[in-house]
DNA sequence: AGCCAGGAGATTT
DNA sequence: AAATCTCATGGC
């Protein structure tokens, strides 16, 4: 369990030995595009969603175990289940409940790792806590490179987001999908992804507005294998995203996008390859990180960026 | 200018 | 089942 206090307009949440807050925001801050925070003096700025309410926070390190989350623009939590809510958002976004030794300890003998393992130690999965924009963060970055991408999700949010303003300067909220829903391939016409991308979103927001698709009912299934093959059966879904968002959003330690090209990429960089990586090397290589795929995955691609 | 990008679905073999 | 084709668009 995480331990946590909430002073008058703060709250403080303790973090775990192996986690180190500059590395995670080097992480955050990969893409000057990003459209869902703001990185200023090693300050996060960002809305965070809880019990139907918005709030403007401001996460920093307060001290080596410490990180500090800060109330702006008048959206400061009064009620104990709201600010439980939030520290839970804050665990679950910088994944603080995770222990790494683990994976260090795997890690630190595998030939692959180690060299990720020394560069970015303290490193989390940072999460993409909300299961609609974790799908459409996938789907959007299907086959384009990742400056596109996040053009692409900046266009998104602009047109079909919400805002708070704060010192004039917007804090983007993601589309919701009771929105999206709504919308057909036409009005996305300006969003320069592909037609069978919008198609891909706008379905995916009608099985979520429908309660077909959610979050809890995805983390209530047994294992990796039923998650991945729930989400695989929609259109627009397959084993790249699915895994993805195993990982960054449902969790699944063993969630692993082995067909990334950005994995492959870091593979053949990290082990001076002439050539890319088949398949089956990676899942050679691979064998050695049982459970702890999502974490070499991700500390492999911060190699890359 | 041409290749490729944090792929997926449909069609063919 | 596995290989191949098509989609589709900006960045480098």
């Amino acid at each position: 369990m995480i331990t946590w206090k909430a002073k008058k307009h703060h709250i403080f949440i303790e973090t775990p030995a192996s986690f180190d807050f500059k590395v995670n925001l080097d992480y955050l801050q990969r893409n000057a595009n990003e459209c869902m925070y703001e990185i200023e003096n090693n300050r996060i700025t960002r809305v965070m969603k809880i019990n139907h309410m918005r709030t403007l926070v401001r996460i920093s390190e307060a001290d080596r175990e410490n990180i500090v989350v800060e109330f702006l623009a008048d959206t400061e939590p009064i009620l104990l289940e709201d600010k439980k809510a939030i520290v839970h958002d804050v665990c679950e976004w910088f994944d603080l409940e995770r222990n790494l030794l683990p994976f260090y300890e795997m890690g630190w003998q595998d030939s692959l790792l180690k060299q990720a393992i020394e560069r970015f130690y303290g490193l989390r999965v940072m999460g993409l806590n909300d299961l609609f924009e974790a799908l459409c963060w996938g789907i959007l970055g299907q086959q384009v490179s990742l400056p596109f991408a996040y053009t692409l999700k900046r266009q998104f949010v602009e047109k079909f987001g919400d805002s708070l303003d704060y010192n004039g300067k917007k804090y983007w909220i993601f589309p919701s999908f009771d929105k999206i829903s709504r919308l057909t391939v036409e009005d996305l016409a300006d969003i320069k992804m592909t037609k069978r991308k919008r198609e891909y979103i706008i379905d995916v927001a009608k099985l979520m507005a429908n309660g077909d698709l959610s979050k809890e009912k995805l983390l209530h299934l047994d294992d990796l294998k039923q998650a991945e093959e729930e989400l695989v059966r929609i259109r627009g879904i397959g084993p790249w995203t699915a895994n993805y968002v195993l990982m960054r959003c449902l969790r699944y330690q063993n969630a692993f996008p082995i067909d990334d090209v950005g994995l492959i990429n870091a593979i053949k960089f990290v082990m001076g390859m002439d050539r890319k990586p088949t398949k089956e090397e990676i899942r050679a290589l691979a064998s050695q990180w049982e459970n702890w795929e999502s974490y070499a995955t991700f500390y492999l691609w911060r190699m890359l960026y």
